[in-house]
DNA sequence: CGACTGACCAGAATAGTAGTCTGGTCAGTC
DNA sequence: GACTGACCAGACTACTATTCTGGTCAGTCG
């Protein structure tokens, strides 16, 4: 909870219900409970989001900005795309390991969120992860560390696949040596496959 | 259906199992339903297998040959091992795509078979592709179309989670161009990495 | 008068219970 | 000795009563 969040009565009620998701799952989050910890009535809710659903969207977009804002920062780092897209790639099982919320609703292996609200919430979280590596894909073409002559949006969609099995075999097997053995590979066939080669730029 | 099949009472219960469970499902198929396809009693069945579980891993199991034949045929083609691999994964694709019970019990999407012996039948199922992909690697290896210096059975454990991904996201989306799409990015960026490179061998 | 509240309620969800079904067993039969 | 189908414990299903909850809005209050 940051000192700088204002107190709005919109704002609490995103705090209180971040903390009621987070614990007791979407399911079991009453808007009543979110309004009592929020200090304010039931109906008050609805001055300020839709549904329920719109609440609990709000709150994983909240989650999601902080995730994204992580990777940002391993994208302004020295290197070259395929080291970024190797560190984005570690972040994201770091990430996505602690973060039951967004975990939950993208995985859908947990009892904390289910059905079409965790759909919208697992399409949402795709979408911006689909980004960020389009965004990672461009910025190494402009610098001259990935390949021109691939395109970057389709590209995007399919690292965001096979990054997002490695990091969930990844998450699903107690050993954590795997994960990091399974980034080193992808990395070795990957990295090199988006390197510009001679006579291939 | 083949005209090989003796008429053993072994061969007549899995005969009948199999189109009972890609007919109607585990869970909805009887041991009667399939002694009485088969012409025989329902103790008769525990003559032959010690469960209903044993008998529908024994429908997995034939299943799973006739799919490993087809791969195998496309293994002994001539080329390189990256053209093989893509070769391999879309006869995957197109397998999966029309064999449900395989489909189902990998994927787990749809209400032909859930819980334990789906479990079961997954792990089979992801056991012996991976044993294919390593096949695949070590013989581009001996052919030398595959860099000496990766590790067959690792980097075939992340071929499998990566060629995967990309096959379930083909075949969920119903445009079947997509997934050739992404086949050619896959093969695009994972075939390079997989290739001997100068100075790398 | 506009913001806020909590009682209301339709429909969803849950709990309880009776009835049915089925995997596995084995005594009886051939 | 191989095979069978009746048996049965436990799983599953269907039904029904009860409870819960998202969304609404008339009433209240600042």
């Amino acid at each position: 909870m940051s000192a700088t969040v204002h107190d709005t009565p919109r704002d609490r009620l995103l705090v209180a219900a971040e903390a009621r998701f987070r614990r007791f799952g979407y399911k079991r989050t009453t808007i009543e409970d979110v309004a009592t910890e929020a200090a304010t009535g039931k109906g008050s809710v609805y001055l300020h989001f839709e549904s329920k659903q719109e609440v609990y969207m709000a709150v994983v977009e909240q989650s999601l900005d902080r995730f994204i804002e992580s990777a940002e920062h391993v994208l302004a780092q020295p290197g070259t795309a395929p080291d970024r897209l190797r560190a984005v790639v570690e972040l994201t099982a770091e990430h996505y390991g602690h973060d039951e919320l967004l975990h939950s609703s993208l995985f859908g292996e947990t009892d904390l969120v289910e059905g079409d609200v965790a759909r919208m919430a697992a399409e949402r979280q795709r979408q911006r992860i689909r980004n960020l590596l389009e965004e990672l894909l461009s910025t190494g073409q402009a610098e001259g560390t990935v390949r021109a002559s691939i395109d970057p949006p389709s590209v995007a969609a399919v690292l965001f696949e096979i990054g997002w099995a490695i990091v969930r075999s990844g998450l699903e097997n107690p050993d954590p040596d795997q994960l990091e053995s399974s980034l080193d590979i992808l990395n070795d066939l990957v990295g090199l496959g988006l390197l510009p080669r001679p006579g291939n730029s």
